[in-house]
This record gives structure tokens, C-alpha cells and sequence, in this order.
DNA sequence: AACTATTTATAATA
DNA sequence: TTATTATAAATAGTT
């Protein structure tokens, strides 16, 4: 593009690569800060260097947009996996899966002998170990994620199971105690206790599990 | 930057706005892929316009890019938010450390540059990998174990409280219609709907906020 | 979408 | 690395 125009291929010279690389990251990096301004877009650019050194920029943040990159990119993804949906089944052939991928890429990496292994041969050696690097991650991601997802739904479930119980037990407990009263004074049994206590048996508990609590259970894994 | 040069800042006119992020975007994604090419980088660009369209570019593959961009921007993190915290505290420790002894680990087969990797290099390679390797291996089976713990922990309780409950239920139930019974030979000058209304303003309200629930559910995921 | 007149970016060099 | 500079590329305003 200069003195003279040049190839877009790999750059042979290790320091011209390595002076180029600085110059057009920094040239890079200014054109999507530009843009982001000028457009009002949200940027994100995240850079490895050859020697695996990262520079990112991110115009808000690089959690927010990668978040929002997931949801985009997952828009076509067969199943919503939601909570319920936890089959142990496939998450097991998924894993299974992911296994046999790495164990396979393993192979690969280890049949390439030390007599082919020149140059190119790391380079190869290199692109396969950032395969196995990434699936192994993700693997382990999924996992994660998808264990926490079955462990929060269940937390919830006995959250509300044991908030419905405790209820109950209130409940019997009154209704015994009136069921006593009553026998002994036969009228006049409605003492603002047992209104109370009537109400919060009947009603308090739908109210509750209906209404808030649904809503600060959701909110703790928001993905 | 041409007839005239511009101010970096939010371009007003909306239609100009438009066609400068449509020139610039081609133009930044055009040096991304020239940069990725020339200097051997991996490289990552996603950009969402004002209007939440996205653009994104990658020079391997995206999952993996934002992978690897988790484990680096983890490394000085004291408490990586990315996977919960519930109670599994030195799990999360033991994890965030493989994390990082394996972003190590990959730094290492990386700085084993061309020139000096000879036989001897390729062993000391695999001797990494193979570490690397285990590291992981054992990382994930540990947080399976545990994880698979606590399920399968959680759906004992489940199935213990699901019947506690509906046996309450049964209970409170019967003592209700009793109750009611009770109430109509006897009296009858309370109806249904003054005790409702009694009900719902005087303790709904206080139910909610003196409930225990909260608490419980405060404790699995503290974020 | 095209077309330029300029501004930017940058390859080669020091 | 940093600075210089001759050119290639990118692009703002216009058609």
C-alpha cells in the first residue's frame, strides 16, 4: 500500500510481520473506535498476535456485547434448551461427543512425527492445539453452564416446595388450634387471630409464590 | 476524511450516518481480514449497528475467540463472575487456577519458537500438552462429580419436600372444610368476602416482606 | 451506486 | 522501537 503495493499473504520476514502487525493494530483500532463514534454502533475487536498476546477494545462492554453476540448467533440453534429441559441423555452424548472430538484431535497432534516437523510442521502443530484449546473450553462451558442451569432450577423448586410446606404446617397448626377453640366457646370463635391466620393460610401463599417470588428466582441466572 | 475533513463525533444527519457506517464497516472489516493474513493474528470484530443489526467477522472461529478472550481478561480477575459462585467455593478456585495454569501452559507451546524447535522441542511439546492435558481431564471430572452430587442431592430433597407437601395439603385441606362447616351452622355473619379483603390488606403486605423465603433464596447465588 | 478530491494509512527506509 | 516520507487506500461530499 506504500513505497509499494503489496500482497495481502502472510508476511515471510519475522520483523516486517511483527512491525506491520503494530502498525495496522493500531490502525485498526482507530478506525473501530471511529466508527463506533461517528455511527453510534457498539464495536467489539479483539486481536491475538502470532505469539498469542491479546488486545481487545470493546466501545461498552466486551461481556455486554459478546453476550449479545451469543443470543444473535444462537437465534438459528435448534433447541431452547431451557431449564426444564435437562436430559442428562444427550447431555452425555454431547459430552460423549466433545470427548471423542478432543481424543481424536489429540491423535492428530501426536501422529505428527518429529521427522515432519519443520516450519510449517508448528504451525501446524499449533493451529491444531488452539482446536483442541477451544473445544475444550467450550466443553467445558456447556457443561457448566448447563449443570448450573439443573442445579439453580432445582434450588428454586425447593426453595418454593419448602416455602409452600412451612405454610402448610402454619396452616394445619391454626386450623387445629380453632378447631379446639371452636369446640370450647362454640361462637364467637373468630378472633382477629384466626382471621388472620385464615388468610395467610388461604391466601398468602399463592400471592407469594404468584407474584415476587418467581421474580427473584428468575432474576439470579439471567443468561 | 475527504472534501473536507470531519469531526469524530456522532454523524447528526441520519442518512449520512447510514452511509458512512455502511463504507466505514466494509472498510474495517477489509483491514481485519489484511491484518489477520499479513501478520498470521487471530482476530475477532463484532459490531452491532444503532439499529441492533450485527456484523461480525472472524479469522478462525468466533466461540473459540471469545473462549480464549474469557481465559486471558480472567487472568487478573480476583473473582471471575463467569461461572455463578453458589457454594462450591473451592471449586471455583480449583477451577479459575487450572484456568490459568492452562492459559500457561498454552503460553509456554507458543513461545517455543520455529528456530528451536528440533526433536527435542517436539518432545518437550508434548510433554506440555500431555500436562495441559490432564489438568483438564482431571478439572472436569472433579466438577462433574460435584456437580452430579449436588443434583442428584437437590432431587432427593425435591422428592422428600413434594411429599411432605402434598400431604399437608391433603391435611390443611380437610381442616378447612371442617372449619367451614363449623362456621355456617353456628354463625354466619362474617362473609367470604369482608374475611378476604380483612385478609389481603392486613397481611399480605407483612408476609411478604417478614418471609424467610427471601433469605433462602438470597443464599444459592449471591452474584 | 459512482465519482473524485482529499485525507489517512502505511511499506519501505533510516 | 520511533520517525520520515512516498504512495496506496479509504472515504466525505457530491452527482
Amino acid at each position: 500500500m506504500v513505497r509499494q503495493k503489496i500482497q495481502i499473504k502472510k508476511i515471510d520476514n519475522l520483523t516486517a510481520r511483527q512491525v506491520t502487525f503494530s502498525k495496522r493494530r493500531r490502525g485498526l483500532f482507530k478506525k473501530a473506535q471511529e466508527l463506533s463514534t461517528l455511527c453510534d454502533a457498539d464495536i467489539g475487536l479483539i486481536v491475538f498476535s502470532a505469539t498469542g498476546k491479546l488486545f481487545d477494545y470493546s466501545s461498552s462492554s466486551m461481556m455486554q456485547l459478546i453476550d449479545k453476540h451469543k443470543v444473535h448467533s444462537e437465534r438459528d440453534m435448534d433447541s431452547p434448551d431451557q431449564l426444564q429441559s435437562f436430559n442428562l441423555q444427550s447431555e452425555k452424548k454431547n459430552y460423549g461427543m466433545l470427548s471423542r472430538e478432543f481424543a481424536e484431535k489429540n491423535r492428530e497432534l501426536r501422529q505428527l512425527n518429529g521427522e515432519e516437523l519443520q516450519g510449517l510442521g508448528l504451525e501446524e502443530l499449533m493451529k491444531l492445539e488452539k482446536i483442541v484449546e477451544g473445544g475444550i473450553s467450550r466443553v467445558m462451558k456447556i457443561k457448566g453452564e448447563k449443570f448450573m442451569r439443573e442445579i439453580s432450577s432445582l434450588k428454586k423448586k425447593e426453595a418454593q416446595l419448602q416455602e409452600e410446606n412451612s405454610q402448610l404446617k402454619q396452616q394445619s397448626q391454626q386450623a387445629r388450634l380453632n378447631e379446639v377453640e371452636g369446640h370450647n366457646t362454640i361462637e364467637g370463635g373468630h378472633s382477629a387471630d384466626s382471621i388472620t391466620t385464615n388468610r395467610s393460610l388461604v391466601n398468602g401463599h399463592l400471592d407469594y409464590i404468584d407474584s415476587d417470588t418467581s421474580l427473584k428466582l428468575g432474576l439470579p441466572f439471567p443468561y
